[in-house]
DNA sequence: CGCTTGACACCGT
DNA sequence: AACGGTGCCAAGC
């Protein structure tokens, strides 16, 4: 099995209007591969399955899948207020940011 | 088998 | 508070 089966996994049980972060992930499959997992994210086959969108950095901020293009972070932005996020300034509060242990 | 890359996280300045 | 440098790990070539 490899991490990126694992991380899929996880991704796709974040319910809605819920975010987790990369590196509650990582934990969570007790590995420090942080940045592996983005990788992971951003080939992302299972793409309407996984809902990289509701990964993000542990600032709270939305990473680069929509990165060199500030008009779609807006799209995201808009489509997780929609699943019921609010996002603030272009962060998520970290009320909202739940480790993956609260909701596997 | 080894080198390069990266959608990160952490710490110091 | 913001920016940059460093370290970690997996995947791809």
């Amino acid at each position: 099995m490899k991490l990126s089966e694992k991380v899929y996994r996880i991704v796709a049980k974040i319910p809605k209007g819920k975010v987790t972060t990369y590196g509650s992930i990582a934990r969570y499959l007790k590995t420090k591969a942080y940045r592996a997992v983005g990788q992971i994210m951003k080939h992302n086959p299972y793409a309407p399955k996984v809902p990289c969108h509701r990964v993000i950095k542990s600032d709270g901020t939305i990473s680069g899948f929509s990165g060199s293009d500030p008009k779609n972070i807006k799209k995201k932005i808009a489509l997780l207020r929609k699943e019921g996020v609010i996002v603030k300034n272009g962060k998520i509060p970290k009320e909202f940011i739940v480790d993956v242990n609260e909701f596997i």
